[in-house]
DNA sequence: ATACCTTTGAAGAAG
DNA sequence: CTTCTTCAAAGGTAT
């Protein structure tokens, strides 16, 4: 968990002001639709057809002409993948007239992020209902086919007027900031059926094409601030926040006045963060929202007080959460690929291929979203979220991590030689000088914490332990390796020291255990980037810079 | 209807 | 101190 050392304020600029784009396959996206296909998409293309090929229909196999037919069509998903953004921009600007608390030095218009004075925080989950004072909203402009319907059915989410159709049509994933998603919680307080309409557009389902109703999550609600933090707590996130005078879209004036103001009305009333007195609600405006959260809120039963007691408070995204978040939605885009576990090992690979300053971002962002997490919940521990999920898969994970122990064992597979990693999936990390088929400019060189471009190779070995029918080149299954049993890696108290699987004298049984990284490492040695750079360079040196952290092999003793 | 899958990171528990 | 486990998001898939 390399953590961004002290200079976090000066990240945290660098985050709002650069604007920095993800290489991933970006760039140029929109001239590759003009243009046609471009190297850019091949990355994709390869990661899709070796997800998917074989194995399905889903598209993503499709030629790539066919893809470059297709992907204007695509847009659909596109914009449904922007669910993120809508109307209540300039309203809620206008909530805080004087730029609110946090105030986001210049950001790019385009990338709006509000405040939006109380919403269901994304902290709380399954009916409950923040009574925090504050939310942040991304308010990006998708591609909304604004239909002239949904989008505005409610009168109080008057048209953004100037923004109505396809405003934003040119905003493209890559441009959207990295950060983007931060602004994506999800609110599961809301139950799917009783999502508020009104709230929303229009959203095209990225499935069906039709036009569907976003959910009230994709109005993403970023955090809410403990009401007693409000004005007290400089938002770390601060900088995400559009500056006041920002263009952003413009909404009549007079326009709309938030659903849920009754809420943040009613946020401030319970100053005490715990959670038992976060489920207040008085009735919204709208009747169609006091409905839905009424119903996310109340539930039937005694589960239902037992939540009202302790509601659920999520644990804050962690960096590759949080990128997860903003780039899902482009990958989904460009692949018909669907299924998240797909997109996820999509995802994983590509932020492997992230160059250090990238992830910088994202480990900076994250940090600060626990701190103001923790400041909003002092009392939460990680631990109150044990066991609310049920989990079979934890039996289902240790028979078959054992099973492929055995297989492993059996097979006695050699080390497999470091394979010219990402070539079949992951192509763009090349093209922005990812550590994995470019080695080492400068910059590559110190490298993401993750040690991207090793682990790649690392782990495409497992790859034919791949228990689903990916059929992909991936390399996947790690976590599966990594709950491989107490065979502690010798190499784990080492991280810098362990070496390749492909490594002279390593085990010959590859022993993949998540991230040797830097969870083990103190922060202090974390420190992102610049004491992880001294780590890197230290135990990695040149050979190791990109050296796959996850690895665990005992010839490092 | 619900859990799984899949990813990385963070946090806590256990050894 | 190290290792392991759980959860965070997401949405198709499987049960």
């Amino acid at each position: 968990m390399p953590q961004l050392n002290g200079g976090g304020g000066g990240a945290g600029d660098e985050l709002g002001a650069k604007d920095e784009l993800i290489s991933f396959k970006d760039e140029g996206e929109q001239e590759e639709k003009s243009v046609g296909s471009t190297a850019a998409r091949t990355d994709l293309d390869e990661v899709k057809s070796s997800l998917v090929n074989e194995s399905e229909n889903h598209g993503c196999s499709s030629s790539s002409d066919s893809e470059t037919d297709r992907q204007p069509q695509n847009r659909p998903d596109l914009e449904s993948s922007d669910k993120h953004r809508d109307h209540f921009a300039e309203a809620l600007r206008r909530q805080q007239p004087d730029g609110g608390l946090f105030r986001a030095p210049s950001y790019p218009a385009g990338y709006p992020f509000l405040v939006l004075p109380e919403l269901a925080g994304p902290y709380l989950s399954s009916g409950a209902l923040s009574p925090t004072a504050r939310t942040y909203l991304q308010m990006k402009w998708p591609l909304l086919d604004v239909p002239s319907t949904a989008a505005l059915k409610d009168a109080r989410l008057p048209s953004p007027g100037p923004l109505s159709n396809k405003i934003p049509v040119v905003q493209h994933p890559h441009h959207m900031h990295p950060l983007t998603p931060l602004i994506t919680y999800s609110n599961e307080h809301f139950s799917p059926g009783t999502s508020p309409a009104h709230l929303s557009p229009e959203i095209l389902d990225s499935k069906t094409g039709i036009p569907r109703t976003a959910h009230p999550s994709e109005l993403s609600p970023y955090y809410p601030l403990s009401p007693g933090a409000v004005g007290q707590i400089p938002h770390p996130l601060s900088w995400l926040v559009p500056q006041q005078g920002q263009p952003m879209y413009s909404i009549p004036a007079g326009g709309f006045r938030h659903p849920y103001q009754t809420l943040a009305m009613n946020a401030s009333m319970s100053r005490h963060p715990s959670p038992s007195h976060r489920i207040t609600l008085h009735k919204p405006c709208c009747a169609a929202v006091s409905t839905a959260l009424e119903s996310a809120v109340k539930s039937p039963g005694p589960l239902k007080k037992e939540e009202e007691k302790k509601p659920h408070i999520k644990k804050p995204l962690n960096a590759f959460m949080l990128y997860m978040k903003e780039m899902r939605a482009k990958v989904v885009a460009e692949c018909t690929l669907k299924e998240s576990a797909a997109i996820n090992q999509i995802l994983g690979r590509k932020w492997h291929s992230l160059s250090r300053e990238e992830q910088a971002k994202y480990y900076e962002l994250a940090r600060k979203e626990r701190q103001l997490h923790s400041q909003l919940y002092p009392g939460w521990s990680a631990r109150d979220n044990y066991g609310k999920r049920k989990k079979r898969k934890r039996d289902n994970k240790q028979a078959d991590s054992t099973l492929r122990d055995n297989i492993l064992s059996q097979s006695k597979k050699p080390c497999i030689p470091y394979l010219p990693p990402e070539k079949t999936c992951d192509s763009p990390s090349s093209s922005h000088g990812s550590m994995l088929d470019s080695p080492a400019t400068p910059s590559t060189a110190l490298a993401s914490p993750a040690a991207p471009a090793a682990t790649h190779s690392e782990q495409a070995q497992p790859l034919s332990l791949t228990t689903k029918p990916t059929h992909c080149s991936l390399p996947v299954k790690t976590s599966g390796f990594s709950t491989s049993g107490p065979s502690s890696s010798p190499a784990s108290s080492q991280p810098g020291v362990s070496l390749p699987i492909s490594s002279p004298g390593t085990q010959t049984t590859p022993h993949i255990s998540r991230p040797i990284s830097f969870t083990s490492l103190p922060p202090s040695v974390l420190s992102f980037p610049a004491s992880f750079q001294k780590a890197a360079i230290h135990s990695h040196h040149a050979i190791l810079q990109s050296q796959p952290l996850s690895l665990v092999t005992k010839s490092a003793e």
